[in-house]
DNA sequence: TAAATATGTCAACATGACTGACATATTTTT
DNA sequence: AAAAATATGTCAGTCATGTTGACATATTTA
């Protein structure tokens, strides 16, 4: 890589603002664009892997709390969860101390094919970690956990660092 | 921030991917949602600010090249410019060495529309970078632009990097 | 003159989001 | 004990944005 592309002082504010947003467009829309060919086998969409994602992520979650974690509908996540309910990739469990709640987890099932999806995608992210250098990773979280709007930042940061950089 | 969160060393594989990934997910949707509000008073959506940022970006685009850039169908992509043609923010000229090629610019108004819809957008996005330091953007340009498909690569980043960093 | 190319249009379909209303089951409050 | 509140599910309709495949016009190339 051309290194005078990445020189962020050779930039005024404006063309920091163009490269970043054209870059984050078209990396998200290429690493999110990987799994789809899978996830089609399956009859899925990208919303199915997104709540398999975090159901998996999150055993036990509630369904109110998928509803604030992604800010989606009741309408668009019961669509895409109840599918996924009936293909017995996820089951619900009635909450033991509150016995309207719904509590997700994968089943085994579930589980498989979340890391059927996710094997290729999880190479070619690991693969761009190393290309760009473990500095540039650290950088490229910053950003991003930069970029939450602040009223969701806290939340999604505690849920994001589960289990890890302890 | 708790450092410790954005130390790579302190994560396994897995969890450097995770981590990833999440984060892209919620700072590419809460960014791009920003200018939701402002493009719904004008009866437009992602796709037209989409079109209204390529075109700006890059004057006298042809037709067959924004549907190359974008990775869109001309059907996907009719319906939206159309929409822009014939509200004024965008113009068509003809190529004068090949006439029937369509030459894409922004209008005026068009210009007027995409500074407006860019405004916060912009200002948030400088507010993240400075939050996170140089250092980090450098990064952040860095796998982003690392996660985009060896195929589309090259043309890409010579669009993204066009005028700047010289 | 025929074939190829650049672009536009059409109708139907898919995915994933939203609204607003209504429903059942359970817990909490009065 | 009854009413109110809460957790979740369902319904029908709507919208944005993507795809497919076929067909069209205008222009350039062979």
């Amino acid at each position: 890589m051309t290194d005078i592309f990445f020189n962020v002082k050779k930039h005024s504010d404006h063309q920091k603002f163009l490269k970043g947003m054209e870059l984050l467009y078209f990396g998200y829309r290429d690493f999110i664009s990987w799994p789809d060919d899978v996830l089609q086998t399956y009859g899925f969409g990208r919303a199915h892997h997104r709540i398999l994602h975090f159901v998996g992520r999150n055993p036990g979650l509630k369904v109110a709390e998928l509803l604030d974690l992604l800010n989606i509908t009741k309408q668009s996540l019961s669509r895409v969860l109840s599918t996924l309910v009936e293909k017995g990739h996820v089951r619900q469990d009635i909450g033991s101390i509150d016995r309207r709640q719904r509590l997700l987890h994968l089943t085994e099932q579930g589980q498989n094919l979340l890391d059927k999806i996710t094997e290729h995608q999880k190479e070619h992210m690991l693969k761009a970690f190393k290309k760009a250098g473990d500095q540039s990773v650290e950088g490229f979280w910053k950003v991003l956990s930069a970029l939450i709007a602040d009223e969701n930042r806290t939340e999604i940061l505690d849920r994001v660092n589960k289990d890890m950089g302890e």
